[in-house]
RNA sequence: GGUGUGGUAGUUCAGUUGGUUAGAAUACCUGCCUGUCACGCAGGGGGUCGCGGGUUCGAGUCCCGUCCAUACCGCCA
C-alpha cells in the first residue's frame, strides 16, 4: 500500500496512529543530529522527522534525499513541540520508521515553490513540473470546480451535454481554419471547428431543445495573452425561446458560478446596454463598468473657436476624472504619449483643469475663454478639483482611443480592482459590418444571426443599419461570451447569404445541409457560447489564460514541451498525397 | 505582416563613457550543527554574455543582420 493518508489531512486527532504517506520531497533540512523532510502531494505538505540518535542509518538515508524524489514512508503521527501555524498540518509531524525511495529525481531546472525562480519559457518547457506548484495547481482546481458547477446548473435546467464532431468542414467565413488532410479522400481536407455552431443548430432541428457542451474550439489566428489556437467554450443552444429567455437563463448561470465559486451574490439584474450606447459612453463593445468616467460629447460646443484641430474633427469628446486637477505637467505628458502611441493613434490630448480654487486652466486657453471652458466643465458635470481630458478626430477612431484612455485612467486611479465584478449584457449589435478592402458586408457575429424583426425592412435598403438579435456577456471589460437568436427559416437564411455575397451555388455548397434542415421543421432557437478559459482566468485573477490551461501553447502557437508543430515523415506525406512547397533556402 | 521590450552562471537578474580576471542572489556540492519549517554557519564548483558579421588597439557594452521569448496593432464571423 502506498498511502493511508494524503500529505494534507493529518491533524492532532491522529496523534499516535501509524500512517503511510507517499509524495515528493519538497525540502530536506539537515540539522546534524536530526533531519526534517517536507513531503508534498496535491493536498499539502507534511513534515517528516528523522532522528540520528534513534536510528542513525535511517537518518543518513533521509540525508541522501534530493529535491523531488518520490518516496514512501511509514511512521507514527506525533504532536510537534514547535508548531507551524502557516500550514494546516503544522501541529503534527511523522516520526518515520521506514523510508522507501520509489523514484529518485534529477535536480529540477527551477524551484518547485509558490514563488518559483523559473521564467515563463522554462516553466512551459517543463510544464509538468510547473503544474506541481501550488498556484498553478489551484488554477486547475478552480477550472475543474467551474466546469463542474456549469454542468450542475445546466443539467438542473434540463440541458443535455452532447458531443459534436471535431473533424468537420472548412468555410471561408470567420477565422482561419486549422485543416486536417484526409488520407482516404486524397486532396481533401477536414477543418477543425471554430465553434460547433451549425451542429448545435442541427441539434435544435433534431428537437434536443436544450443543448450544451464544454468543448475545444480551434482558430488559426495570431495569439495574445487571452487567445490560444485551441481554447474551450461553454457552448449552449435553446429552442422555443426569445432573447430575454436566453439572457435570463445565462444570467442565472453566471450568478450561480459567482455564488458557488467566488462566494459573491450578485445583486439585481445585469444592465443590458445597447451596442450604440456602449460605443457612445465607453468607446468599446466590452466596457468595463466597474467605474464611471463616461464619455461626454462636445462636438458642437467645441467647434467654431478657431482651433483647427477641433474645427476639422468629426467628433470631439472627453472624460472627466474626479479630483485629478492636481495632475502635474509630467503626468499629463505621459497621458499624451499614451494616446499618441501608434497602437492608439490619437494626434493629441487636450485637457481642462477645474482647479480647487475655482479657476480654470486648460491646454486650449488660446482658443477658449473662461466662459467657454466653464460651459464645457458644466456639460461634463465637473466639480472643482476635476480634470477633463478631451480627444478629437474621426468618430470611430476617437471613441476607441478615448476608451483606451478611460481604461488607463481607471488603472491609474485604482478603479480596476480584481475582486470587484461588474457584469453586463451588451445587446443590439449591428448585424453586418462593411469591409472596405473586399467591398462587401461581413456578418458581425456569424451568418446565422437573425436581424431584429423591426429592422428586417432595411435588408433591401440599408443593410448596414440593421440591428441583430445578438448579445455579449461582458465582465470587467472582458468579453466572456456572446450569442444570438438564430435564423430558423431557409428563405431568410438564403437572403442573408446573398447579402454576404454568396452566390446561391456557394451557399448551397457550403451550408446546403443547414438550409435543407430548416425545411423540415426548425424550431425558433438561439444560444450563446462562453470563453471558458477567459472566465476561469477572470476568477483566478490571472493576466493570461495560459495560467489556467494545463498545457498551453506559446506566443507563436508552439507547444515547447512536446515541441510541436513538427515536420512529418515523407511516407506520411505520401499517404496523404501531400507535396511540400520547397522552402526558400534561408542562407 | 508591423511596433515596443527582453536574451549574461542551473535559475532570476545587475553590469557605469567601450578598458584589469564578467558580479549578486538563489539553486547545487563539501564540512559543521538536535526543533527546523525560506533553518543557520564556513567553504567550493559553475559563463559559447542567443547566433553571425562589422567598427575599434580593445566589444557583454556601439552598428548591421538573424533567431528566440514576450506585450500590443493588424488579424480573431
Amino acid at each position: 500500500m502506498y498511502r493511508t493518508h494524503t500529505c494534507g489531512e493529518l491533524r492532532k486527532e491522529q496523534v499516535n496512529s501509524e500512517v503511510t504517506l507517499s509524495g515528493w520531497v519538497q525540502r530536506v533540512r539537515n540539522l546534524g543530529g536530526m533531519t526534517f523532510v517536507d513531503l508534498r502531494d496535491r493536498y499539502g505538505i507534511t513534515q517528516l522527522v528523522f532522528n540520528a540518535e534513534t536510528d542513525l542509518p535511517l537518518c543518513n538515508q533521509a540525508n541522501e534525499l534530493g529535491r523531488e524524489y518520490v518516496i514512501k514512508i511509514t511512521g507514527t503521527v506525533a504532536e510537534r513541540s514547535s508548531k507551524n501555524a502557516k500550514i494546516p498540518t503544522g501541529d503534527i509531524e511523522i516520526l518515520v520508521k521506514s523510508l522507501t525511495v520509489l523514484n529518485p529525481a534529477d535536480l529540477p531546472p527551477f524551484t518547485i515553490e509558490d514563488e518559483t525562480d523559473g521564467g515563463d519559457d522554462l516553466r512551459m518547457k517543463y510544464r509538468y513540473l510547473d503544474l506541481r506548484r501550488r498556484p498553478i495547481r489551484e488554477n486547475m482546481e478552480l477550472r475543474h470546480r467551474m466546469a463542474f458547477e456549469v454542468r450542475n446548473y445546466l443539467n438542473q435546467m434540463n440541458f443535455i451535454e452532447t458531443e459534436t464532431p471535431v473533424l468537420i468542414k472548412s468555410t471561408p467565413e470567420g477565422a482561419r481554419d486549422f485543416v486536417v488532410p484526409s488520407r482516404m479522400n486524397p486532396g481533401q481536407f477536414y477543418a477543425l471547428p471554430q465553434s460547433p455552431q451549425v451542429f448545435k443548430q442541427l441539434l435544435m432541428v433534431a428537437g434536443f431543445d436544450r443543448y450544451f457542451q464544454i468543448v475545444k474550439c480551434f482558430r488559426d489566428e495570431d495569439l495574445r495573452a487571452d487567445r490560444q489556437p485551441e481554447f474551450t467554450q461553454i457552448d449552449c443552444e435553446m429552442s422555443f425561446i426569445n432573447q430575454d429567455d436566453v439572457l435570463d437563463t445565462f444570467e442565472g448561470m453566471t450568478k450561480h458560478l459567482f455564488k458557488t465559486i467566488k462566494g459573491v451574490e450578485l445583486q439585481g439584474d445585469f444592465p443590458r446596454l445597447p451596442y450604440s450606447e456602449a460605443m457612445d459612453l465607453y468607446g468599446s463593445d466590452k466596457p468595463d463598468i466597474r467605474f464611471g468616467m463616461q464619455f461626454v460629447e462636445i462636438t458642437d460646443m467645441a467647434k467654431g473657436h478657431d482651433f483647427k484641430v477641433f474645427d476639422d474633427a468629426e467628433y470631439i469628446a472627453g472624460i472627466c476624472a474626479e479630483n485629478c486637477a492636481g495632475f502635474t505637467r509630467k503626468e499629463l505628458d505621459t497621458l499624451t504619449d499614451f494616446v499618441k502611441r501608434p497602437q492608439i493613434g490619437a494626434s493629441g490630448l487636450a485637457y481642462i483643469k477645474y482647479n480647487t480654487d475655482g479657476t480654470i486652466k486648460s491646454s486650449i486657453d488660446k482658443f477658449f475663454n473662461t466662459e467657454d471652458l466653464t460651459a464645457i466643465a458644466t456639460k461634463f458635470n465637473a466639480k472643482q478639483g476635476d480634470l477633463i481630458l478631451i480627444l478629437s478626430g474621426g468618430r470611430k477612431k476617437t471613441q476607441s482611443a478615448l476608451g483606451e484612455l478611460r481604461l488607463e485612467m481607471g488603472n491609474k486611479l485604482g478603479f480596476r480592482n480584481k475582486n470587484t465584478f461588474a457584469p453586463l449584457w451588451v445587446v443590439d449589435f449591428p448585424l453586418l459590418e462593411w469591409d472596405e478592402d473586399s467591398n462587401r458586408f461581413y456578418a458581425m457575429h456569424h451568418p446565422f444571426t437573425s436581424p431584429k424583426p423591426e429592422d428586417i425592412a432595411l435588408l433591401d435598403t440599408d443593410p448596414g443599419k440593421i440591428r441583430a438579435n445578438a448579445y455579449d456577456l461582458v465582465i470587467n471589460g472582458v468579453e466572456i461570451g456572446g450569442g444570438s437568436i438564430r435564423i430558423h427559416n431557409d428563405e431568410l437564411q438564403q437572403k442573408m447569404f446573398s447579402i454576404l455575397g454568396f452566390t446561391p451555388e456557394e451557399a448551397e455548397n457550403q451550408f446546403g445541409f443547414l438550409m435543407n434542415a430548416f425545411k423540415y421543421g426548425a424550431p425558433p432557437h438561439g444560444g450563446v457560447a462562453f470563453g471558458f478559459d477567459r472566465w476561469v482566468s477572470l476568477f483566478a485573477g490571472t493576466d493570461s489564460i495560459r495560467d489556467v490551461i494545463a498545457f498551453p501553447k506559446n506566443n507563436s502557437g508552439r507547444d515547447v514541451m512536446i515541441d510541436s508543430p513538427s515536420p512529418i515523415h515523407n511516407q506520411q506525406l505520401d499517404e496523404l498525397n501531400i507535396q511540400l512547397k520547397k522552402m526558400e533556402d534561408k542562407k
